[in-house]
DNA sequence: CTCATGAGAGAGCATTGCTCTCGCAAAGGA
DNA sequence: TCCTTTGCGAGAGCAATGCTCTCTCATGAG
């Protein structure tokens, strides 16, 4: 007999949980039977992902992924309890994958080359986004009214922060920060969240953590406005002015030009 | 017999417009009819913001707004072509509704008082959001997918960015605006886009012209952040932060302290 | 007074998410 | 090996949506 607290069941659970939320397979599964529905979950999240690519989330329909699968509707919900629930596991699936590009860029640059590696990750996540604008809606975009973020989902949102933070640090670290003067020092209100976020940037001082979110958000506002339409007839040459406000957002952080 | 360039046509062509796009009327119409024509788009386009405002987007339903006006569903189809219209009408109310938050919280100001301004403006971006979050997703968010933004549209999309466009091109005429250095300078390629924004800003160099877009795009990129659910979890004491960072905006624009 | 125009009502179509029941086949225990 | 439990696909069905079409009637212009 199974506890619940048991290792077995604890594994069997996270891998049921994989499978059901992830659309993934750790490696082989136990029975035959688990091994063809993770296989099918795979197929009906991938089928998704391609609608959505090209209908955007709300033109995303249960129906229509079990129409070209070859089932009829119903039979989706034995692998999705509701549509919302297909939409999360495409949620975490593209957080990793903006995530593992974002680790991919930074991985090819030299260690020490802080502002290198800074813009490598800016334009992983823009090429990323303008590749997938639909994908990055579902990310970056007006949440889906009914649907509430599991906790699972923040692991993986927080891939592509905990690269920045930690280039953040070991530029800190290596000395290689030399801000300009005549900001505003932090309020001591302040200084609360500041721990929070150090907890990816550690080490790192107050000021720099609040610069830090300046660029961060600086980085996801541009992408933004430029996936959602707000720089259009405004701003033409975008890689141009993209490339040279990052470079901007590198330097303020006082990162070497 | 009206010529399609009379005057005459071009006024009536351009109020139906107004009331099929934008649910207003700008005075008095002539007709009883054109009256109560008004008067129900206007009703519509009411119940439907309230309808956005409690459900969201995705969640508004033209049978469910027609429901509540005692009207069969059809009936609406008389007042806006297809839901993408009544979409249309309110996100063009939306941005002048923001728009003239924008403006208001600029006017009372001290003229001379740049920073002030700036943080006025940020403030009522921000608050303006908060108040009405599914109405700033319409506006900020992932564009709906069959969406095409009229021509129209931008004249009201834009009306906080002339207000923000004026706070620093007086600033810099005032020669209020010392940035601080160690900034890149601008690729000559960013000219080109950089003469485009300065229509907002007349006067102002190039490089105040970047810095400019690094503030606006992270005034929204944090308002987004924070509207969206990117900071849960990690920054929870908001309005100090946005504060804080904004403040931060308006000092490596080179505003005083 | 006549007649064209505008507008609401109603039925209807295709589509959606989701539920329920039914029946079959595979997996697992005795 | 037999029997039972479990998993899963099929199908019908419900409520709701956007949108179209036709019919009818009142209003307003000539």
């Amino acid at each position: 007999m199974l506890s619940h607290e048991s290792p077995e069941c604890q594994e069997r659970c996270s891998r049921i949980f994989l499978v059901l939320c992830y659309g993934e397979v750790m490696n082989a599964s136990r029975t035959a039977r688990e091994r063809v529905r993770a296989e099918l979950t795979r197929e009906i999240t991938d089928i998704a992902r391609r609608h959505l690519a090209t209908d955007g989330a709300p033109g995303l329909s249960l129906r229509a992924v079990a129409r070209e699968m070859g089932m009829v509707s119903s039979a989706i919900y034995r692998y999705f309890p509701s549509r919302d629930d297909l939409l999360t596991a495409l949620i975490i699936d593209g957080y990793n994958a903006l995530g593992e590009a974002v680790e991919d860029a930074d991985a090819v640059c030299p260690r020490d080359d802080f502002t290198g590696r800074w813009l490598a990750v800016c334009r992983a996540v823009r090429e990323w986004a303008l590749a997938r604008p639909h994908e990055y809606a579902l990310l970056y975009g007006s949440p889906v009214p009914g649907y509430q973020a599991p906790e699972d989902t923040v692991v993986a949102a927080i891939r592509d922060t905990v690269v920045y933070g930690r280039i953040i640090s070991e530029a800190y670290a290596a000395g290689a920060l030399t801000p300009p003067g005549g900001t505003p020092a932090p309020p001591a209100a302040f200084a609360g969240d500041a721990a929070i976020v150090r907890e990816l940037m550690p080490g790192v001082p107050d000021d720099v953590v609040a610069q830090a979110l300046v660029a961060w958000t600086g980085l996801f506002g541009w992408v933004s406005f430029e996936l959602f339409g707000q720089f259009n007839n405004a701003i033409l040459n975008r890689a141009t002015a993209f490339d040279h406000l990052m470079r901007r957002h590198a330097a303020l952080l006082g990162m070497p030009a």
